[in-house]
DNA sequence: ATAATAGTTAACCATTTGGTTTAATATTGG
DNA sequence: CCAATATTAAACCAAATGGTTAACTATTAT
């Protein structure tokens, strides 16, 4: 059996499979924020924004750093980059650079 | 509520959360392939591997084609571009062009 | 000291997910 | 016609997910 496994792509991916999540990583991008200030525009009790940044986190996507009773989260963008990374692979199947199709199968063929 | 929601990306970036899915991915790049071919390599039953191809079939990242009694499946990119493009909104954090960065945000205030 | 604020933890619940096995549906070959 | 092949469907199960409310901890303010 290939191993294709990576516990970084499925726990980066799996926490962008969550609008919500989206929404804070979108929000976080202007800015370090507070945990009260990342629920607010949500229509979501205080403890499942607090679950979905544990996810968050535990992705590496986020960082918690406690400032007296506040908790400040920033973005942390090392992962994304990976997910990137990992889609890019496909690339050449969206922006036409045939060639470089050609390319990667002649590489995989030797 | 900012609705920042998209059933594409919510079913994109979940499809790709699961390394089999990424694995049969990876597989369909180098072409196209029946069910059975895809599920070889993995140590799970055919079934199971039917319903990781319907989840990317829904996801938009896996074409079928039925070829008799054979189903051809074949990668789908279009999903994985608009992929690609939610995670480059975040590429300027970790491509150390902070000069972007600052345009965004300018843009942003405006 | 007491009250308010910021956030997490715990317990619970319904739904989804990822797997199984067994049965069914088409299609092809002898 | 009958058997084999390719795949899905159905029924089931355990674990994970995404939400709730209520209770708790820690910090700050009065």
């Amino acid at each position: 059996m290939v191993n294709y496994y990576s516990a970084t792509l499925d726990a980066v991916f799996s926490a962008l499979g969550d609008p919500t999540r989206r929404a804070i990583l979108a929000r976080l991008a202007h800015g370090a924020s507070r945990v009260t200030e990342l629920a607010a525009p949500h229509d979501m009790s205080l403890p499942a924004i607090s679950k979905h940044l544990r996810v968050l986190e535990t992705a590496g996507l986020v960082r918690k750093e406690k400032d007296g009773r506040v908790i400040r989260c920033s973005l942390e963008p090392g992962p994304l980059k990976d997910a990137a990374d990992w889609i890019a692979h496909y690339q050449r199947f969206w922006d036409g650079r045939l060639d470089a199709l050609a390319d990667y199968i002649e590489r995989l063929e030797e």
